[in-house]
DNA sequence: CGGCGAGTGGGTCAGATGACCCAGTCGCGC
DNA sequence: GCGCGACTGGGTCATCTGACCCACTCGCCG
């Protein structure tokens, strides 16, 4: 083994953890099995880390930045919001069929990160990476398709994020495209419906320009009764 | 330790196993430790099953059957579809924080079991499981509010642990209740959309009785063209 | 009521694993 | 060009873990 400076034999290490955990699960990745991966000898790891508990840990650090932008699509033109969510949701969706390995590294790792002691907050920010790509996404999604969010930012990318998640999840179990497909469908439907166009559409005459009581407040919080409304008419919980 | 038949310790060492792998985790779920929980000695361990592997495969598959529908809440008067299925979601939520290392424990069995050879088939059919129980939920609550569901059952019912799944990892991540509750009205609003009500609205004078063409198809695959359509105009994704 | 066998208890064993030690070696700076 | 110290290699050690063994006990059946 060549003589490498501390620093990259760090990051070999965590790319070779990374693998094997992968391959075989966090529970797998013994320290043994690791420098295997990485062509090492079982002490070059000790002069790296402290301990094979410091390595996770960096590793579920790391993995935070690790995380790329797959859910971006370059538009096509005259297409809509929802059918441009769906495509990314798509693609996303194939990354995972790819490299299904992959996927369940990053939930058992988080997983790991949740339940060892000192590591609860890295799994909180994990999952604020996510939403920030979540929110870059969204954005760009928007202002491709000339079209504005009618919620904070970072509560739908906190959607999106939950609907990956799922999504994820269930191809994971089951890994049945027809059925993932139609739930990227329907995710991005659900999405496209927290936007509005930007450019107004002609509003119908006579038609006063009320303000459409916000659509997606709770359907079940009291919302501080602007007008006193009297009971709803039985109606599904689409927004009025 | 009394004298018990097989069977009975059978149950009681599964019931302690799940007990351990919530508290430290599948890889913490040592035969010494299962034991211990139960109060039995090691040797009965092994007199009630081959091997640890054994009781886990048990385990996965006991598991399935365990879980309830905690999605059901008492309807109330006059309450929308989408309020009853946001107050299900909430319980849902209620359950996972009341017992978070349940969650947990269920979602490390799913992957114990995605990643054992052998036991693959076993996570399919927890999902499938999972979403049965989500269809009987949306019936009921579709029956109970007057709808019809738009979508075929099972379709919705993916689509439903999907999110339940999303917003459970999300929350048990960052714990943010605030967030979580967000998510769970905006996951009643998306599903709510896929619902029309039973009684049919009066239309509005003139206004043929055209299908509106069904507003929950993919949004990117093409659609047969019942009529030659024209590049749409730009617009968000949302149904007409 | 006596024996037999299902069930129990305590111990053993081999292998895996995390940690770490120490004698070397070899590249870099002086 | 050379010495020093950052790095490497090949061990060792204590501990944990799954598996399993065998002598014993005690409730039930005949």
């Amino acid at each position: 083994m060549a003589r490498l400076p501390v620093a990259e034999r760090r990051r070999r290490l965590l790319a070779a953890a990374f693998t094997v955990i992968s391959r075989v699960g966090v529970a797998g990745a013994t320290t043994r099995a690791i420098v295997d991966e990485a062509g090492m000898k079982l002490a070059s790891f000790h002069y790296a880390f402290a301990s094979r508990e410091e390595l996770l840990a960096e590793l579920v650090g790391d993995v935070i930045g690790r995380t790329e932008v797959v859910l971006a699509v370059p538009p096509r033109d005259g297409e809509s919001l929802g059918q441009l969510l769906e495509r990314g949701l798509l693609r996303y969706l194939d990354t995972v069929r790819e490299a299904p390995e992959r996927e369940r590294a990053m939930f058992e790792l988080t997983q790991y990160s949740m339940r060892t002691p000192g590591l609860e907050g890295l799994a909180a920010r994990q999952y604020e990476g996510y939403r920030a790509l979540a929110a870059a996404s969204l954005t760009k999604a928007a202002e491709r398709t000339g079209c504005a969010w009618q919620r904070p930012l970072d509560e739908l990318a906190a959607h999106l994020v939950a609907l990956t998640d799922g999504l994820a999840l269930a191809w994971l179990a089951d890994a049945d495209d027809t059925r993932a497909h139609r739930t990227a469908a329907f995710a991005a439907r659900a999405l496209a419906a927290e936007s509005r166009p930007l450019t107004v559409p002609p509003r119908p005459l006579g038609e006063p320009p009320r303000p459409l009581a916000d659509p997606s407040r709770s359907l079940t919080e009291p919302s501080r009764p602007l007008a006193p409304t009297p009971a709803p008419p039985t109606r599904p919980g689409e927004p009025a």
